[in-house]
DNA sequence: ACAGACTGTCATAAAGCCGTCATAATGATT
DNA sequence: AATCATTATGACGGCTTTATGACAGTCTGT
């Protein structure tokens, strides 16, 4: 079945450019040049993804992101950002409003064409239950389990849920009490340093992976999962 | 060829959502507030797929499943339960055997199809005659048999159920409420722990074949019949 | 009513997980 | 460099969750 993907872009050029390298893979385009005409779009048919304009005549991008969230029908549609030029506040400002993805503009059609296969991927795999992907890991809500790059790998519950909530909030810091009330829900008097020893718990299960960086250390802050690689 | 599926729920900003979903992805939705129009809508045209609302006005929702099982015409229809805010008591209270799924309130869209994909695919599969085949494991629908590797092995009928069940939802998690629910059907008021036990006895089954890690234990959670072979 | 098959519950054994602590290591400050 | 503060790490005992075997009640067909 051929995914629809919506396409808001003010920007003609730009629409058109990826209407066409969309249908060259056989995906099916749907434009809309402003909010109004995307919120229409996605009322005849909800697309299997969006391609948001990160700047948009009249309401922003963000804002109409943080509207397809809100509402029940999109909100597991997977969205992909088109931004301008790369503003770290911007990025993290849409990682916040729910983005998948974005793509920093100029960007080439094989580029952008290999996240739209990504996220689709990652949304068809999900779409099951409430699986979460950050780079090679692949925490499996159903199954209760970590996949790292096909390999099974066994966690404890609390393991499970700490990994579990900073893979869903990853690139921001979380104080050891924050973590406390997330991960093991408020009320339990619970010593703070006992996360570190959660912490180091999760970092050997990464360990033979190469992996125990993912989840790094904030010295006077807390801890703080990293998703994308140190390609730096 | 496009899947019928009949949405029988009384609160009509929901139905609405869910026929409109249905139609987004090329479902044919069919609608009926109550039991009474859910039955003759029925008798029209016997869906593929019964999506049902716990809480109906008159006939629970509950009743109308266990009738749906009865008739001969929809005994193999699957149906999905909607159930309001995930009390368990609520599904515990009247879970027939037989439902095949069930969502629980509020759902997003995606979720829903996610669940109405995997059990229209499941009930193709197993359209013929309920057999269910993974890996070495055949369970035979007619007899109560399980055929494994071409040994006939005899189950009671419980332990044929729960392996039925597992065997069909396979790498999935399921609490032993949940399997209390889907396997005992609800309002028997059994000792959860039990499901330990059944448990138990279907691994001493597969013992003699090296099968008994088929049904994983996932602690905290519940039981996982895996597909895959664990190691060969 | 009897034999045989099933099933649910319980007691007990085993296994797995968790929180804490003591100590080493690392980083920051002056 | 010395000292203080923060984090990492390994070990341990307690506690919770599961596994397992035994047992008694129920049901079916004879």
């Amino acid at each position: 079945m051929q995914a629809h993907i919506l396409i808001v872009e003010d920007e003609p050029a730009i629409r058109d450019m990826i209407a066409y390298a969309l249908r060259t893979q056989s995906y099916q385009p749907i434009c809309a040049q402003d909010a109004k005409e995307a919120i229409q779009a996605v009322s005849e048919r909800i697309p299997d993804l969006i391609l948001l304009d990160w700047m948009l005549p009249g309401t922003p991008g963000i804002e109409l992101a943080r509207r397809f969230r809100r509402e029940n029908n999109t909100r597991d549609v997977p969205i992909i950002m088109l931004t301008a030029k790369g503003e770290e506040s911007d990025r993290i400002a849409g990682f916040d409003s729910g983005v998948d993805d974005y793509v920093v503009k100029p960007f080439s059609a094989r580029e952008l064409l290999a996240r739209i296969k990504a996220v689709l991927r990652r949304s068809r795999e999900n779409e099951e239950d409430g699986s979460i992907e950050v780079g090679p890991l692949r925490l499996d809500a159903n199954q209760q389990k970590l996949l790292i790059r096909d390999e099974k790998v066994h966690l404890g519950p609390t393991e499970y849920r700490l990994l579990h909530f900073l893979m869903s909030h990853a690139n921001r810091v979380y104080t050891r009490n924050q973590l406390l009330d997330f991960v093991w829900g408020g009320g339990s008097d619970i010593e703070d340093r006992t996360v570190d020893v959660h912490v180091r718990r999760l970092r050997k299960v990464l360990e033979p992976f190469r992996l125990e960086s993912a989840i790094e250390t904030v010295r006077g802050a807390g801890y703080r999962f990293v998703g994308a690689p140190p390609a730096s």
